[in-house]
DNA sequence: AGGAAGATCTACT
DNA sequence: GTAGATCTTCCTA
C-alpha cells in the first residue's frame, strides 16, 4: 500500500479546535502484526480542561485523566459503556485537552474490521467512537502510544487536504453540559459521520 | 460496594 | 426516529 507519511508532534500543539478542524481528512493507521487497518478521520471533538464540563480533565489532575496535561500527540484513551474512546492529546503550550476520534471511512483491512465487529454492513462499520475502536481492535493497550511515530501499532498519517468549506460543526454528541461553542467537526455530506444532524 | 460513564444494539412506534 | 436495556471499566466512598 502507499507510504504514509506521519505528522509531526507540532501539528498537535496547538488549541485543541483548530487540531480537531485539520485532524478531517487524515489517515488513522492500526498495524496489526504485517497487517494495516486504515481509514479516514472524518469526524472529531475537541475537548478542554477544567473549564470543560464534559471534558475528563473537568475535575482536576487524576491518574486516569493525566495524559492531557501532557505531551501532545499521544493517544488517550479510555472507556465508557463498554466502548473504548480514542483521543489524542492536542492543546497549546502548558494546556490542556483532547480530540476524540468519532468516525473514520475505512480504506484498508475492511475485512479484518467486518470481523472485529460482527457485521457485514460497511455503512456502521466505523461510524461511531466506539464502533471505530473496535473495528480498528484499540483498547487500553494503546494508551500513551506516539502518534507521531509510524513504526507504532498505531498512528496518524498525512491525507488529503480537506477545503475549509467541507468542514461543518456543531455541538458534541451525547454530552451531559456542553459548552457555548461549537466543538465536533465533521466532513459535509460523508456518509461515515456518525449521525447526521440538522442545526 | 456502588455508581457514573463523550455508546451501542435492539425492538418497537 | 426514539426509548430502554445492557455491555465493562475505573472511579470514589
Amino acid at each position: 500500500m502507499s507510504y504514509r507519511k506521519d505528522l509531526p508532534r507540532e501539528f498537535y500543539r496547538r488549541d485543541p479546535k483548530i487540531v480537531a478542524a485539520n485532524l478531517l481528512g487524515k489517515i488513522l493507521v492500526r498495524r496489526i502484526s504485517d497487517q494495516l487497518l486504515e481509514g479516514i478521520i472524518v469526524e472529531t471533538e475537541a475537548y478542554y480542561g477544567v473549564e470543560d464540563p464534559a471534558s475528563r480533565a473537568r475535575d482536576g489532575m487524576k491518574r486516569y485523566n493525566m495524559l492531557m496535561w501532557g505531551e501532545v500527540g499521544l493517544a488517550f484513551i479510555y472507556n465508557v459503556h463498554n466502548n473504548w474512546m480514542f483521543n489524542v492529546v492536542t492543546h497549546e503550550p502548558k494546556g490542556v485537552g483532547a480530540v476524540l476520534i468519532r468516525a473514520i471511512e475505512p480504506l484498508n483491512g475492511i475485512e479484518t474490521m467486518m470481523a472485529n465487529r460482527k457485521t457485514r454492513s460497511i455503512k456502521n462499520l466505523t461510524n461511531g467512537p466506539g464502533r471505530l475502536t473496535r473495528a480498528l481492535g484499540i483498547n487500553k493497550e494503546l494508551n500513551c502510544v506516539d502518534l507521531t511515530n509510524s513504526e507504532n501499532p498505531i498512528f496518524i498519517s498525512e491525507g488529503k487536504p480537506i477545503d475549509e468549506r467541507e468542514i461543518c460543526r456543531s455541538h458534541r454528541v451525547g454530552v451531559k453540559r456542553d459548552l457555548d461553542v461549537e466543538l465536533r467537526f465533521y466532513i459535509r455530506g460523508n456518509p461515515f459521520v456518525s449521525k447526521t444532524r440538522v442545526i
